[in-house]
DNA sequence: GGCCTAGTTTATCGATCGATCACCAGAGAT
DNA sequence: ATCTCTGGTGATCGATCGATAAACTAGGCC
């Protein structure tokens, strides 16, 4: 038995492509893995998603942990391309206008199963990169939206956002999150209109800031503590 | 070498528990470890916990999945003995008053690394339990805070909350759960004072319903839809 | 004391994991 | 047609996984 070299399982046509694209193959088939099965994902399993063998992987990379780091750069830097900064800070146009155009781009980008899964995923694990990323949305994109929120409420204006208002952002944030996570994680039945979700926060989110503005503009730049 | 009996290694000296102790020791430990790995950690780490060795897990569970099983089960059912419907509807108090408590009460069971990661592991396998702990959520907390928002703002009793209005308590409760994954999961800095970040966030909730109410009572009775 | 039961360990199996090696084969250059 | 470079395969290693069977032992009972 098992002889040399006949009989040997209809190999469908081995396939060769150039060395980048085989590479990339690996990446994307690797996110899709991984946002399935977790980072425990098998490397065989992998190579079956491409058709080839196992073995190949380690042609392009060392190990399976620099697959998974490469996986991380594209996941969490491919979306962040668009120009968020001007989106929000155009003050030619209506402040609400800006947030509801920002977060209906942010969340098309980030909503889907794949990029969600390897998020949580990578979060567990508490790598530097999410921290990095977490760190990103909090200096890039709520403390730029209180920014406008505040000069848009006629408060003056600060260098770093209190933690209190800074918190109040990432609520409203992860409120908005959260829906991404029912929806392609938990895979629950939710409002289908993702527009009018995320306009309906913002409903809640600037009528109630415009309140606290109130009361901080009544109280003389009072801290925005409103004790219940 | 390898001869056949001295010289094994230091046993600490076997010690022996009620079958009980052992089992809820190991759903416990199996808690922990999982929490911390994923339901990937393995059998020998748990026995490693214990101090025992790992075929001894399979005098208490036919398999590893059948511990998981009662991992969930524990961790799920386990913060649920409060008396939750009570603190919400109780109208002899303030409406702000009963969230603020229900949220601190809430929180405080929830908000742990144990909890927040196991919950965020069986998600991302998408079991039932998480299906159904979705939907407890849902009918037992959003749909009484909402029925309770809605007596407050002088708004007629409905059977269901609509969809929109649903969405809108989803996204304030996602907000906040929000804050124990930033926190515990993330580990990234944030308002440490956790009914302080409740209180405001309600702030901003109960504002921004109180508006909508309005809104809607103006148009009497017409669609929350309040479009930006 | 001796015994018996039940909690625990030792040894081990088969499967699967990431990783390494030698070798094979397709395509452009000569 | 042959050479050569390189994408790709087959075989396999050691570690680790969940799980099983048999042997051992602690501790209550007579």
């Amino acid at each position: 038995m098992n002889r040399k070299t006949p009989a040997k399982r209809a190999r469908v046509k081995q396939r060769r492509l150039s060395a980048d694209d085989r590479r990339s193959e690996f990446v994307t088939k690797a996110t899709e893995l991984f946002a399935e099965e977790g980072f425990g994902g098998g490397t065989r399993a992998l190579a079956r998603k491409l058709g080839v063998t196992q073995p190949l992987l380690y042609r392009y990379f060392p190990s399976k942990d620099d697959l998974i780091k490469e996986v991380y750069r594209k996941v969490y830097l491919e979306p962040l391309e668009i120009g968020w900064e001007k989106i929000l800070s155009d003050r030619s146009r209506p402040l609400r206008m800006r947030l509801q155009e920002f977060y209906e781009i942010y969340t098309d980008a980030i909503f889907n199963r794949k990029w969600l899964r390897i998020y949580l995923y990578s979060g567990l694990k508490g790598l530097d990169i999410n921290r990095w990323y977490v760190g990103m949305v909090r200096d890039k994109i709520l403390t730029r939206i209180l920014r406008e929120c505040r000069h848009d409420a006629g408060l003056a204006a600060q260098g770093r956002p209190s933690a209190a208002e800074l918190e109040l952002a990432w609520v409203f944030h992860g409120g908005i999150f959260y829906y991404g996570v029912r929806k392609y994680i938990y895979e629950a039945p939710v409002l289908e209109d993702k527009a009018q979700m995320i306009s309906d926060a913002l409903d809640i989110f600037l009528a109630g800031f415009e309140k606290m503005a109130e009361v901080a503009t009544d109280r003389r730049r009072a801290p925005i503590k409103v004790v219940g």
